[in-house]
RNA sequence: GGAGAGUUGUCCGAGUGGUUGAAGGAGCACGCCUGGAAAGUGUGUAUACCUCUAAAGGGUAUCGAGGGUUCGAAUCCCUCACUCUCCGCCA
């Protein structure tokens, strides 16, 4: 969540960015303003109180000692009073604190200077393409055909077993989804990122510390018994790692990247957008997380979008790279450059990564500071991205490297996969 | 799932109602000592918010979390979470 301060401290400025993103409820900013002045006038007269009630307890301990029993019951008699006079200011305090807490998460993260403005997918800017569309025959199969023909992924059975979106991988599909994570840990671990296995299901502080609460609630899978939320990316659970600390500052860049299985409930979408794996409930995803020093953080940005593309080229496969405008980014992000490889036989592309910096809106929330050279604390940086999403990237391998004799794979595979091609 | 024992600052650990934000020790930082180091020794060593703001200072809250009793709670009561031991179950 936004910083208070930042606010304060410069209002204009604030109604400003959040415009770029198309934020209607402007108000809200005054609101907050408001609130908080409120806050603080309450618990200045809240401490005054409780100030007096604390000292005069600890006179009347020094009382009762000295074995003076009358003056401290006439004591207790003037506490009393000083209460009944705290309680209306506590719980207009409490009323306000609670106010302030649930209107400054409606405010999203606030757009970096060079967020474009929009409304939508096609008001982003590509920043640049890479790789060779391939060309291919009138007569090339989308991939839900291809994993069909070479028996890789059985969408009915996942359909049978648990529902739609749930896919079933089977014999050189699965092995497929095991060499590419790999292969994505692997390629990650030797850029210094340090593998982690999250738990897959979170509690309700961590989902609200990275935003995905109260934001995406109807997202998420919710396991009501325990009252935690299936992830829908490590990174909620990875960022999570870091809520509630201080780190020492040569600590810092901290560099994670996990596997896990994603969840999501995507509620609402249907349609051909979502045929085959463009669109699941469960998938498999390599995701990097970088926590760094407020200075660093678009050094730390420049650094992920370029290993996300080379690592996109290591597949050889065409993708572009776009700059979200502020209409399509996250709640949570300041700025996001979204990967797209070209799908050749449903001639879209398909996002297959998105590296955001979330800036000290997530730390704010985490609770995650570093001291500065001055020894004071400083919120940190958040930074995460997709390294990479499986699904889409396994629909263009297929698609885009099908041949006569079978599914070609990119010479970096072979040896994760055992086999140069599939067929 | 059942029974029992726990959860205190960076760490260990004392503390069962009254100047306890918290003894003692370790660690760490700075200083003294030393040719240098070790040992010794002195000082300091949480976070958030409010007030003040040049700095200092002052106030409030925080001893797993939340609630309660009390003039006063780390200490008593309740609920929850987690950890450990034993039993049960199980990959």
């Amino acid at each position: 969540m936004l910083q208070v301060n930042v606010l304060r401290s410069n209002p204009v400025f604030v109604k400003e960015r959040l415009a770029i993103k198309n934020f209607g409820q402007l108000e809200l900013v005054d609101e907050v303003i408001a609130l908080d002045d409120e806050r603080k006038k309450l618990q200045a007269e809240y401490d005054g109180l409780q100030s007096n009630i604390n000292s005069s307890s600890k006179a009347i301990g020094k009382l009762m000692a000295a074995g003076k029993k009358q003056e401290a019951e006439s004591l207790k008699h003037e506490i009393t009073e000083w209460k009944k006079s705290l309680e209306p200011v506590k719980q207009q305090a409490e009323k306000i604190e609670t106010k302030l807490a649930d209107t400054i998460v409606l405010l999203p993260n606030l757009p970096a200077a060079i967020v474009p403005k929009g409304f939508g997918a096609d008001d982003n800017e590509v920043v640049r393409e890479g790789g060779k569309k391939p060309n291919l025959s009138d007569d090339a199969l989308p991939h839900w055909e291809l994993t069909k023909k070479y028996k890789l992924i059985d969408f009915e059975l996942g359909t049978k077993i648990t529902g739609s979106g749930f896919p079933l991988y089977t014999g050189k599909g699965a092995k497929l989804q095991r060499a590419l994570i790999q292969y994505f840990l692997d390629y990650n671990t030797s850029a210094g990122y340090t593998e982690i296995i999250p738990p897959f299901m979170v509690n309700e502080n961590s989902a609200f510390a990275t935003g995905q609460l109260p934001d995406k609630e109807g997202q998420m899978y919710f396991v009501n018994e325990d009252k935690f939320y299936l992830i829908p990316t490590s990174e909620v659970p990875v960022t999570n790692i870091y809520r509630d600390t201080i780190v020492k500052q040569d600590a810092l860049p901290i560099k994670m990247t996990a596997y896990s299985p994603c969840f999501r409930r995507e509620a609402g979408s249907y349609g051909k957008d979502v045929r085959g794996l463009n669109r699941l409930h469960q998938f498999e995803k390599v995701e990097i997380v970088q926590i760094v020093e407020a200075e660093k953080s678009y050094d730390a940005l420049d650094e992920m979008v370029s290993h996300v593309e080379s690592l996109l080229q290591s597949l050889q496969l065409p993708y572009r790279i776009l700059r979200l405008c502020g209409g399509d980014m996250s709640f949570t992000s300041a700025i996001t450059y979204d990967f797209e490889v070209f799908s050749a036989a449903q001639k879209r592309w398909l996002e297959v990564s998105s590296v955001s910096n979330f800036e000290s809106y997530q730390a704010n929330r985490l609770k995650c500071r570093y001291k500065d050279d001055s020894g004071k604390s400083q919120l940190v940086h958040t930074l995460n991205g997709s390294s990479l999403a499986l699904p889409r990237i396994v629909a263009c391998l297929f698609e885009n490297n099908q041949t006569d004799e079978g599914i070609r794979l990119p010479d970096v595979l072979h040896k994760y996969f055992g086999a140069a091609k599939i067929n």
